[in-house]
DNA sequence: GTATATTATAAACAAATGCTTATATGTTTT
DNA sequence: AAAACATATAAGCATTTGTTTATAATATAC
């Protein structure tokens, strides 16, 4: 069996100050959180209709195609992260962003892919 | 049994609207596949590593406290949606960042973090 | 109050994800 | 060339995640 020696190239110096430098891991596990809200496709669909437009339950549904059940469910995770907020009105219940930063997160990512959409095509 | 009824109180107007001025399904994909490379608080720290100092392998395996394998199978994630790069340099293979996009979503959510930390807080 | 409409919650299950262990690849040193 | 070092890949496993089906909760209309 072969052995696993320690790496031993390592600049120290640098190291240190990532270490150092880096936010801590309770900050990364809450920003993790967030960009969870936005890694799944069903989820980003709904926060690119909220986008466009306030919108109730049912109306989200019938945009999205697909159950309910599965759309509340969404929108309790983005509710959960401050994504999202609801609002009684009538029998429906009104779902709007609650965030600008959903915005910007939103057309950052869309930039990035734009800009690397040649790479991407190469393979 | 009880029926679940079909929701009649959607706008329809409005409902078109979105429909109609949403990204298509293939843009959101990626995009979502971006979002993921950000979502899990190991590969989050990588790239906040990342954004503070190029690094090879051996000297991110130290700041992660985690196994090479794991390490190498978060960076090549990273590397296939173009958000690091790697090149090598003698025995190592040093990485660095490969779009300025990533700082800014690092930025914009950190941001979102911090204006939602009261909310957060209250529960 | 009863029935209906809209949304939320719960349990169950299939699919995806991240880590570990083992091994392969490619580079440098001697 | 062989040996050692740094990184990549593969298979296996436990956990997480998203969806479905069933049902509960809440508000309106009659």
């Amino acid at each position: 069996m072969q052995e696993m020696p320690e790496c031993t190239v390592f600049h120290k110096k640098n190291v240190e100050k990532v270490l150092h430098e880096m936010s801590d891991d309770l900050t990364l596990a809450r920003m993790a959180e967030i960009f969870q809200c936005f890694a799944d496709p069903t989820r980003l669909k709904i926060i690119n209709a909220l986008l466009l437009s306030d919108l109730c339950v049912c109306d989200l549904t019938k945009i999205m195609n697909m159950t309910q059940p599965a759309v509340s469910h969404h929108l309790k995770h983005l509710r959960q992260i401050h994504l999202v907020k609801a609002s009684r009105s009538g029998k429906s219940i009104l779902y709007s962003l609650d965030d600008y930063h959903v915005q910007l997160l939103f057309d950052v990512c869309r930039s990035h892919l734009n800009e690397t959409i040649d790479k991407t095509e190469e393979e």
